[in-house]
This record gives structure tokens, sequence and C-alpha cells, in this order.
DNA sequence: TAAAGCATGAAGTCTTGT
DNA sequence: ACAAGACTTCATGCTTTA
């Protein structure tokens, strides 16, 4: 509650005094400081090159490790006071967003942040500010580009929707052009998601249009003040770009060119993160849109993920064969116990705790006072614990938990695969339950397969028990070398285990923490591999994910941050293969 | 000592009713 | 349009048990 109201205050704080702001010329990406001296900092951050007083330099460590330079990050805290990550994070970014393609500065090997990303951040700034006669005195030293932009942003166009019809209409339109672009674009979109009648008619009369288009505005405006910014909202049904069997939509898009590969990139997380969470990821990993998947349209549980990737979407297909849908056909043993009343056809998503025993034997208590089928009262009760402990009917009145072997079936696992090698019971549940849904995974990833007959170099980080190695397996598609970096050892046993059961011919190389991976083994490991094909993986999830009652903190969470090293790693990959071509 | 049991809501989104 | 209720959620920290 206080938490809110002081970060929105400090939000205020933070754009108000931007305009006063010296700023400091560096790029969001590393690229640039391999090649600067300044650099050092970002691959490998020591305590002794922090100049700043010992308070802040735990806090300062944490941010010059997003890749953000140490000089700005201790202006940043000085701005917003060390209470506030969130708006430091901001304040960051927004610097790093004026300053990463400045006309007049020759960016060196910087062509990693496309036009449409710079132009983005540049005008969430400027139409943040309410000093507008302020900022136009300043638009002469603008190029015709961001003057154009900067006008439609008052027209009241989102910046996304503005940088789009530039490019679509091409370096030399008019501005009358452009806005007659995005006025057919608006009502392509709004005959989208409107209701017919909202629909604006042509031969509508004149008051009637001045009606729906200050609707219009109005809904826009209360959009922007409930979410202060566009913020990234999940599709209704979540399939992302298609999912099999689905209605054969076909999906395009168009990737940012920063984001486009060698390597390619995949990334996943929660979906259901605290707001703008998802946000900052994608601002982070090259402004490509999450998409968002529930692997229910996969297997028979739920699991709602965003992932973030630059892969092709064309010409996907799943792994065979299919896997079952239902419960029913997941679990045809529970088929002869399940009431009638117990509707459920799907699980819902598999989590790293079980119901207790204690809990299963009072459900069953309380069900045998019934003969037949119990008062909806009872009923409600039991299903509610059914669905928030993923509980299934294996006797009369007798629920139970998922088997940590129907769990493995359920995400895509060959069987036993978390079994044995001295893990225990409950570990083998934490360690599932973290895991990715290997169907859905690997749907994105057969695309892979035609790219690369001869197989793959992977950097997989956050590996936990080998989601991504089981998927590309599965798959048949060759794994040459693996380095992967997982930092509980009987999660990289369980993974050491498959790579030898399943007698790979390829080259696993462990690593234990994401830290270890700086610059120079990053560009040692390049050099000797020869390159990465695919960099994945799916950072941890502590502080984003619902169940979390105790520090659900979002992207800045002690573990959850640890996001900002698979960008600094890709990143990191990203330049110095970069280089080398 | 290691493993299992158990209490601990908020923050969203989606649905329903008025 | 709006409010109220229903529903879901890659978990943590302490206590008890084997």
């Amino acid at each position: 509650m206080g938490g809110n109201a002081s970060g929105e205050e400090s939000d205020n704080i933070d754009w108000d005094t931007e305009d006063e702001l010296e700023i400091q010329n560096f790029p969001l990406s590393s690229c640039s400081t391999l090649t600067n001296p300044g650099g050092e900092a970002i691959v490998c951050a020591g305590e002794a090159s922090l100049s700043a007083s010992p308070s802040h330099s735990k806090l300062i460590h944490h941010f010059v490790g997003m890749g953000f330079p140490e000089k700005l990050v201790a202006k940043a805290i000085e701005e917003n006071g060390e209470g506030n990550t969130e708006s430091i994070l901001e304040t960051l970014l927004t610097y790093s967003a004026l300053e990463n393609s400045p006309p007049q500065q020759k960016p060196v090997i910087d062509s990693d942040h496309s036009s449409s990303d710079y132009y983005e951040n540049f005008l969430d700034e400027i139409s943040d500010s309410d000093s507008w006669s302020e900022d136009e005195e300043n638009t002469e030293s603008l190029s015709d580009k961001e003057k154009t932009l900067l006008s439609l942003a008052k027209m009241g166009y989102t910046v996304e929707e503005a940088s789009i019809a530039m490019d679509r209409c091409g370096p030399d339109a008019s501005i009358d052009e452009i806005t007659d672009f995005l006025c057919a674009a608006q009502m392509a979109k709004a005959a989208d998601y409107l209701l017919p009648d909202d629909e604006p008619k042509p031969k509508r009369k004149f008051f009637e249009r001045e009606l729906w288009k200050r609707k219009k505005q109005r809904r826009y405006e209360k959009r922007m003040m409930s979410e202060d910014s566009e913020t990234i909202r999940l599709p209704k049904p979540m399939i992302g770009f298609g999912v099999p069997m689905e209605s054969s939509q076909t999906f395009h898009r168009t990737l940012p060119e920063a984001a486009m590969g060698p390597p390619y990139f995949y990334y996943e997380n929660v979906a259901l993160a605290p707001k703008g969470v998802w946000d900052t990821i994608k601002r982070f990993l090259y402004d490509v849109e999450p998409e968002f998947v529930d692997s229910k349209y996969f297997c028979a549980a739920a699991r709602k993920r965003g992932y973030v990737h630059n892969l092709p979407i064309d010409n996907r297909f799943p792994l065979l064969p299919l896997p079952p849908l239902t419960i029913h056909e997941a679990l045809p043993l529970t088929r002869k116990w399940w009431p009638s009343w117990d509707t459920r056809t799907k699980l819902n998503c598999l989590q790293t705790c079980i119901g207790s025993a204690k809990l299963t034997d009072r459900i069953r208590k309380a069900l045998e006072d019934w003969d037949g089928e119990p008062p909806l009262r009872v009923q409600k009760y039991v299903l509610d614990e059914c669905r928030k402990w993923n509980l299934v009917w294996v006797g009369r009145n007798k629920l139970a938990p998922l088997e940590a072997d129907e769990v493995e079936m359920l995400l895509g696992f060959p069987r036993n695969h978390t079994r044995g090698g001295g893990i225990s019971r409950t570990d083998r549940y934490k360690s599932l339950g973290n895991s990715f849904q290997i169907d859905t995974v690997a749907y994105h990833l057969s695309v892979l397969k035609d790219l690369y007959p001869g197989g793959i170099n992977l950097l997989s980080l956050f590996s936990g028990i080998g989601g991504a190695e089981v998927a590309l397996h599965r798959l048949g598609i060759p794994l040459k070398t693996v380095v992967s970096v997982e930092i509980s050892e009987v999660n990289r046993n369980i993974v050491r285990g498959w790579w030898e059961q399943t007698n790979q011919k390829g080259n696993l190389i462990d690593f234990t923490d994401v830290q270890q991976l700086d610059g120079d083994r990053i560009e040692q490991l390049i050099h000797s591999v020869g390159g990465f094909d695919l960099v994945i993986g799916g950072s941890p999830c502590n502080n984003l994910a619902g169940s979390n009652r105790h520090h659900r903190d979002g992207l800045e969470g002690k573990e959850s941050a640890l996001f900002y090293d698979y960008f600094r790693i890709l990143d990191l990959v990203k330049c110095i293969m970069g280089r080398q071509q």
C-alpha cells in the first residue's frame, strides 16, 4: 500500500527532474563497451572499481551488473534515492534510450538498436514530460524523422503507431500521408476489437464521428492513466503465434533489426508477472514482442508462460506422438473414481509443492459423511482444494497429489528423468515445477531442425533439469556442444545423467553460476566452440510468481534479477559473434 | 541432519450481475 | 459502464518428523 504510493511519487520526481540532467554518452548494449576501456565494469564489476560510498556499493554493483556504467548508476541513485530500485532502473533506461543513438555521435559497433527502439524511448520521454513548450525549443537539433515523430506524438498517436506508419509510408512521406495511414489503421484496428456498432460508417454524420472519436480518445486516455504506459496485455486465447491443431490462422511478425540472429535466442518466464515486468524484459531483449502461450494447448496441464525469441515462426511442427490433452487421457486410472461433479478436464499449473497427505485425508473424511453426491457446499470445498493442489482421484473419496513421474510425463520429460542420484522427493517436485513444458518449447524450437541439419551449439542458461536439451533432442536436432549453466548440483547431475544415458555424441560443458561467464570466458568459449547457434534460458521466477507470499518483488528481486545476467550474456554473445563476422 | 508437513494472501485476470 | 465475485498462481519460512 505504502509502497505503491511512494513508487508513484518517486516516478514523478524522476520525470520532473529529467530535463535538468546532464546526460552522459553510452549505449545500453554492451557492444561498444567491448571496445571501450570503461567497459570492463559491465563484464565483471569488482568491488574495488566502485568509488561510491559503501552503503551504495551493493546497489551500484547490482545495476552495473546489468550493464549500466557505474558513473551513471551513481547519478541515478542520487536522483531517486536508494530505496526505489524501480525508478532508478527507469531513469537508467531513460538515459540509455536518450543516449543510444545521438545523431551527432557516430556509433562504433553499436548497430544493435533499431531506430524505432530509439525513437520509442525518446518519445516516451518527451510525451511523459509536461513541458512541451520547452521541448519545442530544442526541435532544431532533431532530425527530420524525429520532428515528424514529435508532431505525430503531439497529435495523440502512440510512438509505436507513428514509427510503424513512418516506416510503411517511406522516408519522403508527408505528415498528411502518414496521418492518413494512421487513420486507416486505427479504423481497421477499431473494427477488429470494437463491437460492430462502434465501427464508424463512411456515411456517418460529422458529429457522430466526432463523438466516436472523443469516446475513443477517452478510452485511450483511461488506458494511459491506469497503465501509465502501454503495458503488455496477455492475449485472449493464450496461443502465442499459434499452437498445433488450433485454428490455422497464420501469424506474421517483423523483428527489430537489433534482435535478429545469429545467434538465435529464446527466453522464458511466467506470464502472470507483476505489472511492468514484461515491458522491461521486452525492452532489454531488443524490443521483441513476447509470445504468451498456455501449455494447456500442448498437454493436460496449464502453464502460462511468456517466451521472447527471435526464431522464425513459420512451419513449426509438434513433437510426436502428441501427448494426451485431458486428465482422463493422461491419467486413465483416475477415470474410475472421478465423480461427475468434478468437471475438470485440465490440471492447473504444476508447481514446486504438492498437497500433503493430511489434506487429502481431511477431504476423504469430509466426503465420507455423505452417501453418493455430497452437498454443493462440500463439493465447492473439495473442488477448491483440488484445483489449488492439482489433486486427482485415486479411489472412492480418495484424492492424491500427482506422483513425480506423472509430473515428468505431463511436462514431456522421459520417465524417471529426475529419479535417483540422491535427489529427494521434495527436490524432485521442485526441479520439475521450475522446468519447461517440453512439447511447448519444442514446438517453438522445431524450426531449427531444417536450419541446422548438422546440429547446433547451445548455450543453456539456468538449465535446470535440461528442458531445452531434452526438447532439442526429442526434435532430432543433434547437440554438438552444450554449455550449460545451472546453480543446483542435483540438477546438473540429472542433466549429466541424461546426457550419458542418451549417448550424446557432443560435448557437455558445465558451469555453476552465470556470474562465472564474464566477457573473457564467453569469448574463449565462442572461440573454441565456433559460436553459439542458440542462447536459451528461463531465468528464476521466484520474485515474479503469484504463489510467492513473501518476496514477490518483481524483476529486481533477489533471484529474478538474474534476468539481467541472461541479457548480459546474450548481448555479449551477440556482440562477440557479430565482431567475428 | 535431511526430508516432509504446514500455514502464510496478494495481485492480477476473467466472469457475472446489475 | 461498473462493481463484485470467482479464479489462478514455475513459493517461502518455519515446524515437525524420520
